[in-house]
Parts: C-alpha cells; sequence; structure tokens
DNA sequence: AAGTCGCCCCTACTGCGAGTAACCTTACTG
DNA sequence: CAGTAAGGTTACTCGCAGTAGGGGCGACTT
C-alpha cells in the first residue's frame, strides 16, 4: 500500500496556500479550480473546503498574508525613519522592492495585468486602509505641530488614501513596464504626490537626499 | 393569448442593460445570475446570449457604456479650459460630478464597496488609460514649452496614471462618506496631486480661483 | 489491552448557473 | 403569399463549488 504521508493541518494549510497563490497570480480567480489546487497540494477538494471552508476562503487566505506581509514590511521600514520626506522616500522604496520580490502575492492582492483582478477586494481594500493609516498618523503629526490641526482633521485621510492609490496604481503600471527600477517608481510616487504636479511643472523637482 | 410585445433589438439591449447596470453595482458580478437580468427584461436567458455573447459581454457592456459616458464628460470639460491648473481642477469637478450622477454606473466600472469588485477590469483600465492620455498630453505639453522635455518623456505617463488612480480611489472612498460634496473630494485632489503633500505640509495649500 | 476520541483524508454525491441546440412564430420582403 | 430574417422559447448539457458520510490511524485514557 502506498504510504501517503499524513500531514499536520499547518503544514498542508502551508502546502494549499503555495500551490494556489500562483495560481491565482497568474490565471485570477475565476480560471483556477479547487480540484486544481487541492490536487496540486497532494489533497483532494474536501480537504481544501475543511481547511478554508470556501473557495473565496482560501483565496482570502492568500491575499490576507500577502497584505499582512507587506504592510509588515512597510511599517518596519517606518520605524526606522522619522523625517516626514524621508519617511516617506523609504516606505515607498520598501514597498517597490517588496513587490519586486513578491510578484505573485502582488498581482493577487491587486490584481493581474492579463487576467481579470482579483474580486472579493477586501484583502487589498484592508491593506491599503492599514497603510493609508500610517501615512495618515504622519501627517496629522506633522500638521499639528504647525497649529494646522483643522486641516489635518479634514482633509489627512482622503489624501492619504490618495497616495496609497497612487502608488499602488504606479506599482500596476510598472508590472507592465518591469525593466524599469523600483527606485524610478518610488521617485516618480514622490514627485507626484510629495512635490506635486503643479511644482514638477514648474520645475521644482523632488530628490532624495 | 398575452400579445407581449416583440421589441427591436437596439431596445432590448437597452433594456437588458438598464436592468443589469443597478444589479451589477449593487450585488456584484457573481451575484447575478443572467437569468435573472433575461426575466427583469421581459426575456429568456438565450436572449442576452444573442445580444451580448456571454455574461462577461453582459458585464463589458454596461462597464464600457460607463466608461465611454465617464471619458465623454471628462473630454467636454478639457475642452473648454486651457490653463493646466484650472483645466484638472474643472476636470475633477466633473468627474466627481459625474460620480454623483451615475453612481450605478461608477460602481460597476471602478468596484462598490459593499460586494466584492468587478472581475474583467478591462473597461476601467480602458477608462483610466483614456483619462491618463488626456493628463498626459497636457503634462507634455507644459513641460516641452518650459524646455522641459526630458522631464515629460519619462515621468508624465505614468505620473498621470498615478493622479488617475489617486482621483479614483478618491472616489471609492467617497462611496463610503456620501455626506460630503464634489467639490470637496476635487479640491483634496488638487491639494494632494497638484500642490503634493510636500507643500501641504508646509502650509501651501491650494485654491480655486 | 482494549476502548475511544479526534484528526487526516477519501469516494461519491447534489445543485446551481453558464452556455447551447433546436425549434417555434411573428413581421416584413419581393 | 411564399420565403426569410429576426425575436423568442423550451429543454437540455456540463463544469464546478460545495457536502454527506464514512474509513483508517495515532494518541491518550482506564
Amino acid at each position: 500500500m502506498t504510504v501517503v504521508k499524513r500531514v499536520p493541518r499547518a503544514e498542508r494549510e502551508e502546502q494549499m496556500l503555495a500551490v494556489a497563490l500562483p495560481l491565482f497570480a497568474e490565471r485570477g480567480y475565476h480560471a483556477v479550480s479547487v480540484d486544481e489546487v487541492a490536487t496540486g497540494a497532494g489533497v483532494t477538494k474536501p480537504m481544501v473546503y475543511a481547511y478554508f471552508g470556501s473557495k473565496e476562503g482560501l483565496f482570502q487566505a492568500c491575499a490576507t498574508r500577502a497584505a499582512d506581509r507587506l504592510v509588515a514590511a512597510l511599517e518596519q521600514s517606518a520605524a526606522h525613519h522619522t523625517d516626514p520626506a524621508e519617511r516617506m522616500w523609504e516606505g515607498l522604496l520598501t514597498v517597490f522592492r517588496w513587490i519586486a520580490e513578491h510578484r505573485h502575492a502582488w498581482a493577487v492582492l491587486y490584481g493581474s495585468p492579463g487576467s481579470g483582478g482579483s474580486p472579493f477586494a477586501a484583502p487589498a481594500a484592508n491593506a491599503s486602509d492599514r497603510m493609508a493609516r500610517l501615512i495618515t498618523d504622519q501627517f496629522v503629526d506633522t500638521l499639528r505641530s504647525q497649529g494646522m490641526g483643522a486641516v489635518a482633521e479634514q482633509h489627512a485621510a482622503p489624501m492619504a488614501h490618495g497616495f496609497v492609490a497612487a502608488a499602488v496604481n504606479m506599482g500596476r503600471w510598472w508590472m507592465e513596464h518591469p525593466e524599469e527600477p523600483a527606485e524610478l517608481q518610488a521617485l516618480r510616487v514622490m514627485q507626484l504626490t510629495w512635490n506635486g504636479i503643479g511644482n514638477v511643472m514648474e520645475g521644482r523637482l523632488w530628490a532624495p537626499r
């Protein structure tokens, strides 16, 4: 009899996620069947349901894990810098480097270009919210210390969301122009959101130290 | 026998789209069945397939139509203004007002908050591209006339995409805070992308004339 | 040593909904 | 008043998400 090894839950979940992530990333949610993931992980469909509840649950697990790691990387970067501009710059560098090193995770989180994006965008929205919060806090602190609390209250959160969205979409754009370096993407976001288009048009460019 | 009127294709397509749009907008792609749309439009499923080819085709038709109208509104606005800042500002106002008046179309195009977003994001990407191109052209013209062609070539397109993304996501954020006026959303995008966070933090706010 | 509990894993189904084949019927054409 | 195209239907197939129910093996009691 084939001595098929029995594997503890945690390890098997890991295998399933490892199989599912690149599949979801490359073909999109719809084009991946649960059976496929199951057999890829050496088991059958009901195991996937036992561990993740549903196909959506499986996808969410992939996306949530990706989101957690991305946000963790960003938080760690933020903890190492205090100056606002530097913090932004280093944060962007961290994010774009993370994207380059985790293309599958990024694609699952924020949608791959070829196949349709991901449904069930909750983890992506959640990741964006957490990243936006990091920026919002920075923003509010800086403005408060300059007696501009009112501006902060009103604009910080939505502007932070806009900032994150700009960065995320620059990431999407990047996926289609992969020859460029991460640093250039980060620089562009800084030009756009830190200096502002108005300044750039008048020749005021931003540059890291 | 019930004298159910037979309806010409163009008109029936219109009905189907009219039924499908709010359904997709409120419940998302997955939770809507083709049968539902068909009966809602007074016919049966095969008619939908005869006219739109597939469920995806039906969705794309909704989204593409929304995209066309949004872009058309923006193009018309752009044609009425030449000054870069004013053009941006009026364009943003146009977009946010359009969103307020076409919430369903907007939700189908760029994903509703409650239900999962939409798969098959091609029309959304296409709309973003076309809006970004409007901005890119403006951007390149302005920079070229100042002898900064090199900057333009390298940064205009990706920055324009970042700009559009920021505006789109501000629109998403707005859907969850619908009490605020369109003007405030537009103003925030200007603060973020025209002035830049750096300027805002130093107290330089932007305001329409 | 024998019960028994819980975990890992399977075969074999149900059911829903996308997509299709084949046919009917009304209305307009020469 | 055929002939034909366009609007419309019933009645299927099929793929896949999700489930029911059961089997075996280790670990922990007693």
